[in-house]
DNA sequence: AGCACGCCGACT
DNA sequence: GTCGGCGTGCTC
């Protein structure tokens, strides 16, 4: 009889899984993670099937597993999601694996928790801070140590002395569970009749344990949240788990904090700022069905839960949700498939969502639940445009007459302000005044821009760092050197020269303090100890400032005229979601957009306030010029350090692109950003009709093409961001 | 992804 | 003469 083997799939950039044998009493099961050696060392990777059918590999060549690791498999479903994602992105199955491996780094049982309880001993000597302890424990409660001190109001040595003294005895305590079990019925809740019935819909959704898209679909504000708690309150009921995708949770404390309004705790926060014990701790538990919701970023998509019932994806329209670098994918589209594999609902919530999810809806493909109303009573601020050809500021200035004096009113009036600005920085270009000479990153093709709290020129796209020259770099004049353009730290000086006695805050991704700072200084707009803020996308995202009256769009045709029709969504996006911070408490909000062309679609859609013209001209603009989702595309691109290497690649995989009626491959022209990080990158695009397998059509093209030499690399996303 | 092996430049 | 740069290929 042969000797039996397993197929293991090894976290690394290797599309096949790994034979090897399996010791006389071991028994393994697809899923099981397993000790490997591989080469000089040993790796963990993951039972892929029982017993591949024979390969083409030297049986002298076998190794044996080394051991079963005693941590909990990966389910079924989430093996099918790594295996559907390898093969529609491309990446080899290994790369998808890591990313489902990545966070349990140590998983197993956590660290040993001490409490103490009163023994009805009496101390020898007593104290005053021996009194209030000794009061605290006499309900004979066991509490930690920890815990004890701090509610006793004395140091931790007071319990040491106590413990040696035998009036408290020490107690071995269970581990603190990764969360807290959420109460579906813990908050009384008040709907209005679309809520309730949307509502309604999605329980009934989770009830059938059936794989369903919907498109929770409603203006900020509308209460959206509240909508999908409901459905997240009847998986729970149901003894079964939810998963809420959020983009950039470390900052929304806002949805935390709703979240324990209605359940009564916290949800198992996943995301990068968690630490990795606690990250271990909850993907056990994940797998062992103990936590029932997980609100997360999208490498929350990876966990093995037991038993999902239903799947949330907040805000869906964000950019967040699609990842660039390594294995190229959409946490959007791929939680649909998750969901399609766990035979669960899922929930795609959003105020403006992608053209792609707003088609979907419109075939019937997912069904909607639209909510109109602004729940509360308060308003949406209706948007007046300010048009720059007319009525801009003078030179050297970016807030225009009317959005200066419309400031003026609002602080006057006692209502805060905000400014929104996609730029960070002081300003985007520096410039020499004598010899025209632009400051440059050395390994992009971007200019630097400056950031005057940190007196630095900084690349956006590689990090690289500069301090600004007293001189000239090219010319060698001094002190010729000139900002150009508006960040939001410049357009801060410009609010403190024109209101003096505001009080100003700038608010973008570089502020420095990490997330503790800036959930200190969200919090300080909420409550009314700023006057203007000054922001990036980032104040876009869900905060709630009750006392903000007035927003201003400081320069709205940002990617604009390009012709990306991406750029356009994502601005009719941001701007409609700006807008939406305005008017959440009882005041009614003003908005302000100060544009250069207000006749284009996307303005005249934003100040009328009418969504459905937006979506009519952008829809039929994707299906005249069949791109996505009337058409699909994927893009191709080939780097390297050398310029000419880059583009004879590209050139030599268009040239054995497989001849399809379906495909036409665009290209090679230079990539958007033709130099990133010192590496020349030539783009080639395929686009095929809408039913093309392009997943296949990739993979025989990249069979048939030469294979890249020297450190040539060639990066395939499929369905990219970009369609230019 | 690591890691070893391998072939070309500046040093104890 | 060696140390070490990273380009290339392999890992059941």
């Amino acid at each position: 009889m042969s000797p039996r083997t397993v197929d293991v799939l090894l976290p690394l950039g290797l599309d096949a899984a790994y034979s090897y044998l399996v010791p006389d009493g071991m028994r393994l099961a697809p899923g099981d993670l397993v000790h490997v050696p591989l080469a000089t060392k040993s790796v963990i990777g993951v039972v892929w099937s029982e017993a591949g059918p024979p390969k083409a590999v030297d049986t002298a060549k076998l190794k044996a597993v080394k051991a079963r690791l005693d941590y909990a498999p990966l389910p079924p479903d989430l093996m099918t999601l790594i295996d559907w994602m390898a093969d529609y992105t491309l990446a080899p199955r290994g790369m998808v694996l890591r990313m489902a491996l990545r966070h349990g780094e140590a998983p197993g049982a956590g660290r040993e928790r001490v409490g103490v309880r009163a023994t009805g001993a009496r101390p020898e000597r007593m104290t005053a801070a021996r009194e209030r302890l000794l009061a605290l424990v006499a309900d004979g409660f066991v509490r930690g140590k920890s815990e004890a001190a701090r509610e006793a109001g004395v140091s931790p040595s007071v319990v040491d002395g106590l413990m040696d003294d035998g009036a408290l005895e020490a107690v071995v305590l269970p581990p603190e569970p990764a969360a807290y079990p959420p109460d579906p019925d813990h908050a009384a809740v008040s709907l209005s009749e679309a809520q309730a019935e949307a509502a309604e819909v999605l329980r009934t959704a989770v009830d059938a344990h059936a794989f369903a898209v919907h498109l929770l679909d409603g203006v900020t504000g509308s209460g959206k949240t509240e909508v999908y708690f409901e459905a997240v309150a009847e998986a729970i009921r149901q003894g079964r788990q939810a998963l809420i995708l959020l983009p950039e949770i470390a900052l929304t404390q806002a949805f935390l904090e709703r979240f324990s309004a209605r359940f009564g705790v916290k949800p198992a926060e996943w995301h990068s700022g968690v630490s990795t014990r606690r990250r271990a701790r909850i993907l056990n538990e994940v797998a062992s069905g103990a936590v029932k919701v997980v609100a997360g970023a999208r490498s929350a998509l990876f966990l093995p839960f037991r038993d999902l019932g239903l799947v949330i994806v907040d805000e869906e329209h964000d950019p967040a949700y699609k990842q660039e670098d390594g294995v190229a994918y959409n946490a959007r589209d791929m939680a649909v498939v998750r969901a399609r594999l766990a035979a669960c609902p899922i929930v795609l919530a959003s105020a403006t969502p992608s053209i792609e999810t707003e088609v979907n809806a419109r075939r019937g493909r997912y069904k909607r639940l639209a909510l109109p109303l602004r729940f509360g009573g308060a308003k949406v601020p209706a948007l007046t445009p300010i048009d720059l050809r007319k009525e801009g500021p003078p030179r050297g200035r970016w807030i225009a007459p009317r959005l200066e004096a419309e400031v003026n009113d609002t602080l006057e009036a006692g209502g805060q302000a905000l400014l929104f600005l996609n730029r960070r920085g002081y300003a985007p270009l520096t410039l020499c005044r004598s010899c025209g000479h632009r400051m440059r990153c050395p390994s992009c093709t971007a200019w630097l821009v400056e950031h005057r709290y940190r007196r630095r020129l900084t690349c956006h796209h590689c990090g690289y760092q500069a301090p600004v020259p007293e001189a000239c770099p090219a010319c060698g004049e001094k002190d010729s050197l000139v900002p150009v353009g508006p960040g939001v730290e410049r357009l801060q000086e410009e609010v403190n020269a024109l209101f003096p006695a505001a009080r100003t805050l700038v608010l973008s991704s570089d502020l420095l303090g990490g997330v503790e700072r800036m959930r200190a200084e969200l919090d300080a707009v909420a409550k009314g100890e700023v006057d203007v803020v000054v922001g990036t996308q980032l104040v876009a995202k869900g905060h709630n400032f009750p006392g903000l009256a007035l927003v201003g769009v400081v320069d709205a045709d940002v990617g604009l005229g390009h012709g990306d029709p991406r750029a356009a969504e994502r601005t009719f996006q941001l701007v409609h979601q700006v807008a939406g911070r305005a008017g959440r408490g009882a005041a009614e909000g003003r908005g302000f957009v100060q544009t250069h062309m207000p006749e284009h679609p996307v303005m005249r859609a934003l100040v009328k306030g009418d969504r459905a013209a937006f979506y009519e001209s952008e829809i039929a603009a994707r299906q005249e010029a069949m791109l996505p989702p009337f058409g699909r595309m994927a893009s191709l691109v080939v780097s390297a350090s050398e310029a000419l290497a880059a583009e004879a690649h590209a050139r030599r995989l268009a040239a054995c692109a497989p001849i399809t009626p379906e495909v036409r491959i665009l290209g090679p022209a230079e990539a958007p950003l033709a130099v990133l990080r010192g590496r020349h990158r030539w783009r080639l695009l395929a686009r095929s009709p809408r039913g093309f397998d392009l997943s296949a059509y990739l993979r025989a093209w990249r069979d048939v093409a030469p294979r890249p030499k020297g450190n040539v690399r060639v990066a395939i996303d499929v369905d990219p961001q970009s369609f230019l």
